[in-house]
DNA sequence: GCGGATCAC
DNA sequence: TATGGTGATCCGC
């Protein structure tokens, strides 16, 4: 049979499971699931949301037809026996990397957000709530028996749950908290990983074998020690690497552990079936992709492995593979800060339609972003805009520099000049993200020129600023909603993010924008393909004649799931094992250091600093034209004069989280080879 | 380098 | 009554 047949009734059903969320997939809820769909999906009914849901359904939809009618041809062609049998050695291939060695923990704040307000304020005890306003960030338990969920909107759960108390988020609360608890987890494991702000990895190993300490109860002495300090429950996932612990810790939540033996047969009956998507890295998309070939538990991996290799880039054949194998990386180190490889800003908002509404938007945003940069100690090259049209389609547009990125007025006029052709548009979202990073606050050389330039008693500034580490360690709780940064915890109490009404209707932003230096500025943008015509109209608004870029091959983008990518950790083993310093630790981390810091140029005149010779030779010949010249004097008058401008920008904020993000996906499967030595290395 | 997509939290 | 924000990665151009 050549195709699958996308009757009406499978795909509304896809549909309606799509409306659901994305966090179904997840335990604990127990009213009937179809009853709770079924009233989440009407009460989307007709509206924009509901309507771009569908439209993705349908795209999805077609793009499984197509794969399953590549697969059909791919299998006519080959001698699916001898496919196999390449498989096979791949698998004894991989078999070699398994690890049993090492014990790694995985812990789990339960319901955190949750819980810590449940703590501060016991009379919500026993009685549905969320945590959020708008966006459900988590909801207790009570509240998930009727199908309230992270992530729900707000009016949809009151209708799941009308008796539904919702509280507000108290961010550095949580992290608070968070600090303390990973504190303690600390001391089972110097390098323990802060995977978000209630979310731990650690191996244990070394621990219990200098303690002469089962594991099992190491880690219940662990979680019992939370609940002392903090009163707050977590659970606990042990496991030969970290992917099987984090699949572990899910399993015998809330307030407990589940310990998946050190033992291969064990970890193959354990995977054989669970449900693909469980793993971490297969979301909806690839949960549906992968059952159209059959494929619904890991064990299922290897009846189709013919067909996964004939398909290898959709789906990643070695990273299936590992995962029926249940081999992934057990090397656990904490978060390095050289990893960021972006900063943004973005925010959601009636649709707006107004051209100098919109640009207000970005400019709140841009300096939301400077900000961030800033107090986080990062600069760019490359800026990317995003904007949502009020029909949730997605677009970004970006644009690089060969100087360094940070102040709100390079980022607002880069925004708009992106944004420009894009016109006409209506929006609710509107975002500035910063690429090809740069660490303000590492000192490397750089200074050169600069030097002889500098007021006297003046030394660069910031550079020495409060450490606390940069980014967020976004929340999660297994149904946690992540998200919502506080920027300034306190002068304005919580942002009262009223974007309501847009009344803001203030008067004259000054609008007096003033062109970037365009100079060197290179750019592609200029004449980019036609942008999405906003297509405010209901109508089946196919947008763009880009957005849909190729469909020869039939085969969409990202099926895959990510894979393969061990040959980079291999490589970053070696880097690391020759390296000095130890800080650095992954391929990806050295080449981008080794990528930005070639140059630090900075212009003698002015405040940027470039990347390479010539960047910096043309925009000196800009910075000496004389508008440039006068620009350069006024400033070095206020210099003279005492005062940047600079506002102090109290240190306090320190607050907030500490590290960043530690992306969940990659991590994991990192090969083992070199887990293996490390692994040793630290036995010993 | 750019843009779309998917995913985690 | 109106569906989030931050960051990462991958693919195909």
């Amino acid at each position: 049979m050549a195709t699958n047949t996308p009757a009406p009734s499978q795909e509304t059903a896809s549909l309606v499971q799509r409306l659901a969320g994305p966090s179904t997939g997840k335990a604990g809820l127990a009213k009937d699931q179809t009853e709770i769909n079924r009233i989440i999906a009407d009460a989307s009914k007709g509206s924009k949301f509901y309507e771009n849901e569908k439209r993705k359904d349908k795209d999805l939809t077609e793009r499984i037809s197509r794969i399953l009618r590549q697969r059909d041809d791919a299998l006519k062609d080959v001698d699916i026996v001898k496919v196999e049998y390449k498989v096979d050695r791949l698998l004894a291939e991989l078999e070699e990397e398994r690890d049993l060695s090492q014990y790694i923990v995985h812990v789990d704040m339960d319901a955190f957000y949750a819980n810590v307000e449940l703590l501060d304020d016991p009379s919500l005890a026993g009685k549905p709530f969320g945590v959020g306003h708008g966006v459900l960030s988590t909801a207790s338990y009570e509240a998930r028996k009727y199908g309230v969920r992270s992530g729900m909107p707000g009016f949809i759960a009151k209708k799941l749950c009308p008796e539904l108390i919702t509280v507000p988020i108290h961010m550095s609360r949580y992290s608070e908290l968070s600090k303390n608890i990973m504190a303690i987890f600390r001391q089972y494991d110097e390098n323990m990983l802060a995977a978000s702000v209630d979310e731990a990895y650690m191996n244990i190993t070394r621990y219990c074998t200098e303690r002469n300490l089962d594991p099992d109860e190491c880690v219940q002495q662990m979680r019992q020690r939370v609940v002392d300090e903090t009163h707050l429950t977590v659970s606990a996932g042990i496991a030969a690497n970290k992917m099987l612990a984090k699949i572990c810790s899910d399993k015998n939540k809330p307030n407990g552990q589940y310990h998946l033996p050190h033992n291969r047969d064990a970890i193959k009956d354990f995977m054989r079936d669970l449900s693909i998507r469980k793993i971490p890295g297969v979301g909806r998309v690839n949960e549906r992709l992968l059952e159209s070939i059959g494929i619904k538990t890991c064990g299922d991996i290897h009846k189709h492995r013919g067909v996964l290799s004939l398909m290898d880039k959709q789906f990643g054949l070695r990273f299936m593979l590992r995962t029926h194998l249940g081999i992934a990386s057990n090397l656990v180190q904490p978060w390095l800060r050289e990893k960021r490889k972006s900063i943004g800003s973005e925010r959601t908002f009636n649709a707006v339609s107004n051209k100098d509404k919109i640009l207000e938007k970005l400019e709140e945003i841009a300096a939301e972003l400077e900000e961030d940069m800033e107090s986080s100690g990062w600069t760019g090259r490359t800026v990317t805009l995003k904007y949502k049209l009020d029909t949730y389609q997605v677009f970004t547009r970006a644009k690089s520099f060969d100087r360094w990125i940070t102040k709100k007025e390079d980022l607002f006029a880069t925004g708009k000049e992106l944004l420009q052709p894009e016109w006409p548009l209506r929006i609710r979202l509107i975002g500035l993200r910063v690429t090809k990073l740069k660490d303000t606050r590492k000192k490397d050389d750089g200074q050169g020129i600069k030097r002889f330039f500098e007021p006297v008693g003046g030394s660069p500034s910031k550079r020495q600023k409060t450490h606390h580490d940069d980014g967020r360690e976004d929340d999660g709780d297994d149904d946690t909603m992540p998200g919502f940064h506080e920027h300034e915890p306190d002068l304005e109490f919580t942002e009262l993010q009223e974007e309501h009404g847009g009344w803001d209707g203030d008067e004259a932003e000054a609008e007096a924008e003033d062109d970037l230096p365009t100079i060197a500025a290179v750019s592609n943008t200029t004449n980019r393909p036609r942008p999405p015509v906003s297509a405010p109209l209901a109508s089946p608004s196919r947008p763009s004649s880009r957005a849909k870029p190729h469909s020869s091959t039939g085969l969409k983008p990202t099926a895959r799931t990510s894979a393969a990518k061990w040959q980079d950790d291999i490589s970053a083993e070696a880097g690391l094992s020759s390296e000095p310093s130890p800080r650095i630790s992954t391929s990806k981390a050295l080449d981008e250091h080794m990528d930005s810091v070639p140059s630090d140029l900075p212009c003698p005149l002015c405040a940027c600093s470039f990347v390479d010779n010539n960047a910096l030779n043309a925009h000196i010949d800009w910075c000496l034209s004389r508008e440039a010249i006068r620009a350069a004097q006024v400033e070095a008058g206020e210099r003279k004069t005492g005062m940047n401008k600079k506002k102090p920008k109290m240190d306090k904020e320190t607050n907030i989280v500490s590290h960043g993000v530690s992306d969940g996906r990659t991590e994991w499967w990192k090969a083992q080879t070199s887990d293996k030595e490390k692994s040793r290395k630290r036995k010993a």
